[in-house]
DNA sequence: TGTAAAATTATCAAAATATGGTAAAAATGT
DNA sequence: ACATTTTTACCATATTTTGATAATTTTACA
């Protein structure tokens, strides 16, 4: 790991504001990263410029609007999100109440939850919210998304993480892994069974966008055991064809930005 | 203005990340920024490994996964959220369909909405969405915020933004401008016609936290036009309740919060 | 309103780090 | 597998950051 750069360290001061202690004075943040109180104020300053932090009167500081801001950029440009809505919303109409429609995106370093919905009466399902990030290594959302990565970030993702996959079970060596991703993405989808969730299972199929790459999985997580060989097959079926019907609006929706250009 | 220091360059290329202009490459962001190559993409190093910028397969680099993470942090740890949710949804039912309800939030340097709700049937009412920054010297939210502040950070905001402040005919000198709040405070409300989006009218009220200081606003927005004196009156006073109710909730659930430590 | 305590900002010489042109490497698309 | 594009590594030097302390501002409270 190298030494971070004076930017760095104040770049992860937002990462000790956390749901468990949101609000932090300078001299705990001083003290916490073992920095003198007056750099610490010094980058303070910074990213209160830049609205990363803001002050929480009488409780020192905590995370600022710009990130509220942000949010919202990326919402709004998100050519899924105008797609996906109203196709989640007929999909939950013939699903079993009590499931949870999840859409997930891959990033550089890790795959996050970008939209939840819970079918029929709102069973608070805080584990799958906007924000949350995912394993990457468990989990039928997760791994579909992997096995329709290109050949090398598969490979490098192996290489750079082999000790976890080993651990979730998912081979011992690059040829089992492979055979294992190729295999889900043969299939179309995947199937797994209380990896994330005790009791619960997954099942998870890609979504294509414009230019073939699959960045995102539609995802429906339900009680494991209440679910018949042939409620699975249909379960299935309906989440591939959602996720399917999704990635052709996709394409579409990108086709036409990209001519208009 | 003080020079920006090295990590204050790098802090504000997120800046740049538009609803207009989400993607950028580092060639991009380096012309427009006037910085070498070399050193953008050092900072892009760091932007992606904290995960503020993160990769847009093929269209360069986009806003990174940080903001969502952060922005659900923020939004499950607001103990306003809690509180206010059932409250706007009772106000919601009585009041006239095509209005919207709007939550503001002021911040070291800017008035934002964190909540919308429209009232009726889902007239797309693009204009207030959280994550949308509100104009400080115009309509009955920033106002009423304003008017709540503590003596001395008006009398800050008058004397460094006079120029906006005479522009909005918000006062010509700090005795008007200090009289129209007073007055503002006084009413316990603050109306205001077309300043924001023309042919609609405001009603705000304040939302005091525990401690008695006014951080947010209630908000209710609809045309102008349509309502008599009495409707308004109605208006209001709905609207006045509404808020005092949040601000009662708001200092129990603090106040709580306090006894725990 | 005034006063004491706490929080924040300014200062400045020394020391550490960022800079940026270029070369090397890696990723990408075909 | 190859050519093109994108990204990282390198390194001497100048520029910036650093941090202990002092000065200032804000806050709480009488």
């Amino acid at each position: 790991m190298a030494k971070p750069s004076s930017a760095e360290r104040m770049l992860s001061i937002p990462r000790l504001f956390t749901e468990q202690r949101p609000s932090w004075t300078v001299e705990e943040v001083a003290a916490e990263l073992g920095l003198p109180v007056s750099t610490t104020y010094r980058y303070f300053q910074s990213l209160l410029r830049f609205e990363y932090l803001d002050e929480a009167p009488g409780q020192g500081y905590c995370l600022g609007p710009a990130f509220i801001e942000y949010e919202r950029i990326i919402r709004v440009t998100d050519p899924l999100a105008k797609v996906a809505g109203p196709i989640l919303t007929t999909l939950g109409k013939t699903l079993p109440p009590g499931s949870t429609l999840i859409l997930c995106q891959v990033y550089r370093r890790k795959v996050m939850c970008i939209h939840e919905q819970s079918v029929g009466n709102g069973l608070a399902h805080t584990s799958y919210e906007r924000g949350r990030p995912m394993p990457l290594y468990r989990g039928a959302t997760s791994k579909v998304i992997l096995a329709h990565q290109p050949w090398r970030t598969q490979k490098r993702e192996y290489e750079q993480n082999q000790a976890e996959i080993q651990a979730a079970g998912m081979g011992h060596d690059w040829k089992s892994f492979s055979a294992g991703l190729r295999n889900i993405r043969k299939l179309g989808y995947c199937v797994s069974r209380g990896e994330v969730d005790e009791g619960r299972m997954g099942i998870a199929a890609p979504i294509f966008n414009g230019t073939n790459h699959v960045a995102h999985s539609l995802s429906i997580v339900t009680l494991d055991q209440k679910i018949s060989t042939d409620a699975e097959g249909r379960l299935i079926t309906d989440v591939v064809n959602a996720a399917t019907c999704i990635s052709k609006k996709l394409s579409i929706s990108v086709a036409s930005d990209t001519t208009t250009l």
